[in-house]
DNA sequence: AAGACGAAAGTGGTTGA
DNA sequence: TCAACAACTTTCGTCTT
């Protein structure tokens, strides 16, 4: 476990030792040299530790009330003082979480039941979380979800996992943090079709608000996974732009579109990559990005260099 | 030998009766 | 709940580099 956090100290490519977490795509990036050295791919086993010492840290400010540690006593010590169980005062936020949550305590006289479920919910959201290498803030805010989901008694009948799933992928699309529903499945025993049922039942009950996936989101990912350079996610990015301009995104696969797009940019400007390679990197196939990459250069009318 | 291309059949999800 | 439907995937043969 721990020669992980040893070998990401210095970039393997430059060498370099400054080292940037960029908590929006949950990596990190040489200051140097830019090369991607920590990112979340799909087959990431269990090696999640090597973060970043402030990102430990971060995390760490999870706090006890919802740590592994103390799943059965989180009942009894979580809620309504304003401060934790070393006397110091709590957050703001938390604070009106736990009001409201207290609130929702006495009227419904269910207090054990509740409380159980969330500190399992805690657990299930630790792990995932930690797995797909998501910044606090998305944990956070997955965990309101959550909340709001029991309030409404949609878990009732559901498995906490897949409703957290599904509460972990309603928070990343808000916080536009590229993550599919596929990968988000993939860490959990609930099946995909389960998280996405979940999913549909969270945003139509409750209110939470997702904005609708723009294939612009996911074009940067894709490209530092192929580490081309940032002109040419730009350039991909004007493509989607004016692709979308014209209509010519909707009801497509946004990171299909994405992929075709940085496709098109990475011939461009000469930093060619094949069309396995985009799929590959996008989590589409090269069918896809044939597709959509031939429509998108006819329907915009962009030139191709002849190889 | 590897990449690009496109056809055809299969798959999972959405929609509307 | 079922069938139709569009988008995406899988698979495969062919052409190009």
């Amino acid at each position: 476990m721990e020669e992980f956090e040893e070998t990401y100290h210095k970039c393997p490519i430059c060498g370099g030792t400054k080292l940037i977490y960029d908590p929006t795509r949950g990596e990190i990036i040489c200051a140097e040299c830019g090369y991607v050295i920590r990112e979340r791919e799909i087959d990431r086993g269990p090696e999640w530790r090597a973060f970043t010492p402030e990102e430990r840290e971060k995390r760490s400010r999870v706090g006890a009330p919802i740590t592994r540690l103390t799943p059965d006593s989180l009942s009894t010590d979580i809620d309504w003082r304003s401060k934790d169980a070393a006397g110091r005062e709590i957050g703001l936020k938390k604070k009106i979480e736990m009001l409201r949550l207290r609130k929702w305590h006495i009227r419904a006289r269910v207090q054990s039941s509740i409380e159980r479920n969330l500190s399992q919910a805690s657990i299930e959201l630790e792990r995932l979380g930690s797995q797909l290498g998501l910044p606090q803030y998305a944990m956070d805010r997955a965990l309101e979800i959550y909340k709001k989901a029991l309030e409404t008694g949609l878990v009732r009948g559901r498995s906490i996992e897949s409703v957290m799933a599904a509460a972990v992928y309603a928070a990343c699309r808000e916080k536009k943090i590229p993550r599919t529903l596929d990968e988000i499945a993939k860490y959990t025993r609930a099946g995909r079709k389960d998280v996405a049922r979940c999913y549909r039942l969270l945003v139509r009950e409750t209110q939470v608000k997702v904005p609708l996936p723009s294939p612009i989101d996911f074009a940067p990912r894709i490209g530092e996974l192929l580490k081309l350079s940032t002109q040419t996610i730009k350039k991909a990015i004007e493509i989607l732009k004016k692709a979308q301009e014209m209509g010519l995104t909707a009801g497509k696969d946004p990171a299909g579109l994405a992929a075709a797009a940085i496709y098109i940019a990475a011939l461009l400007s000469g930093e060619v990559r094949t069309q396995k390679e985009v799929a590959r990197a996008a989590q589409v196939t090269e069918v896809t990005v044939r597709n959509r990459y031939k429509e998108l250069a006819k329907k915009l009318k962009i030139k191709l260099p002849i190889r």
